[in-house]
DNA sequence: AATAAAATATACCGAATGGTATATTTTTGT
DNA sequence: ACAAAAATATACCATTCGGTATATTTTATT
């Protein structure tokens, strides 16, 4: 790993709560020296211009979430139903760390970038699709493997489970309340139990 | 209404869409005098400073939704589920009108205002707050009369219903697919038929 | 240790930002 | 129609913005 590497991965990790919390367009250059202890010259000698370190501050955030993520969906849990759950585990316990970074990074840079920054916005598309598929390519497996049931449209639950985590991630932040992402989660779990499982209990 | 009012709810129609779409911060004061066609002095003349014609603008546009929501909830329909459903129904007819104006302003403004506008802040958490008292007096409301199961938590379902329509409206306007939003509200129209109904249909 | 190359710092640029004091125009009450 | 008041326009301010050319320092190669 180069000096220059290193540099840039300093000012990546340095800026990346800055970038979450304060937003992509809001966050200054002078902000972004000021926390890396570094000047302009050291920036823009490591990177093109603030909007490629905003789109790779962005790929940092959300890379961690999607890292942590696949463990859910990992070899170890056995059932496709396991993974699901382990899945929304992982948001009951990670919640804090996700707040105490600015909340979730897809959804701030998706309200952010949606009109004023096309760059990001490919980013959080991919993004949203990569998160959509390990979720709805879990049910599936599980349909296949006969833990879930066939008439369930694994994309359109996959979607669901999103907007309703998304949604707990927007109410309780806004209102400054953690049960709001709970009942959510409740929710998500409700429907993993009873309307995925071929077995109700 | 003098012409001050009336040149105050100019600026505010004006640049509804403008702060709804741009970010509340990222809409310039030059953004506001071009698409007024009035001067900086005028703007002046007019409010305090940018954050009160911010603030304004999002009260606007927040209580559009607002009163076009209350409808649903008004007498026109009898029975607490048809006010539900209603409910439904507005946002599967106007998304258009909402996407068009650069998504839910609750939405924006929540997310932008949270770490860096905390004035704004205060009336998006206000503007929830409403709407989930709304849907959650009128279960409360069925429930009383014998409509919807005395065992679902009202205020728990309330929040179930706008958290999946704001995640919704957040995939579909990042996706760029109306599908999303659809989906989500099938689902709430399942959990207001197969859920809140006593008399599953 | 000397040198080439890479990385970082310094000092600056033009443009845009929010805001203001004052001049001018328009509206209002008589 | 006239004066007072209100509303709007003009011209300016200091500050901050992203960005750059160049100077200096640090690192790697021999």
């Amino acid at each position: 790993m180069s000096k220059a590497e290193k540099t840039k991965q300093h000012i990546i990790e340095k800026t990346a709560t800055l970038f979450n919390t304060k937003g992509y367009i809001s966050t200054s250059l002078s902000d972004i020296t000021q926390v890396t202890g570094l000047t302009k010259g050291s920036i823009y000698g490591n990177f093109e211009n603030k909007d490629e370190v905003a789109i790779e501050v962005y790929k940092y955030n959300a890379g961690i979430l999607s890292k942590t993520l696949s463990r859910s969906f990992g070899d170890e849990f056995p059932t496709s139903l396991d993974k699901l759950r382990a899945f929304v585990d992982f948001y009951r316990k990670n919640w804090q760390f996700v707040f105490a970074n600015g909340g979730c990074p897809l959804m701030n840079a998706a309200t952010e970038a949606d009109d004023s920054f096309p760059a990001l916005k490919t980013h959080v598309k991919q993004s949203f699709e990569k998160w959509m598929m390990k979720i709805s390519d879990t049910i599936a497996e599980g349909q296949s493997k006969g833990e879930i049931d066939e008439k369930i449209n694994a994309q359109q639950y996959a979607s669901l489970f999103i907007m309703l985590i998304e949604g707990g991630i927007l109410l309780s932040k806004t209102m400054g309340d953690q049960s709001y992402l709970n009942h959510a989660l409740d929710k998500v779990n409700q429907m993993i139990n009873h309307e995925l499982n071929i077995l109700p209990s």
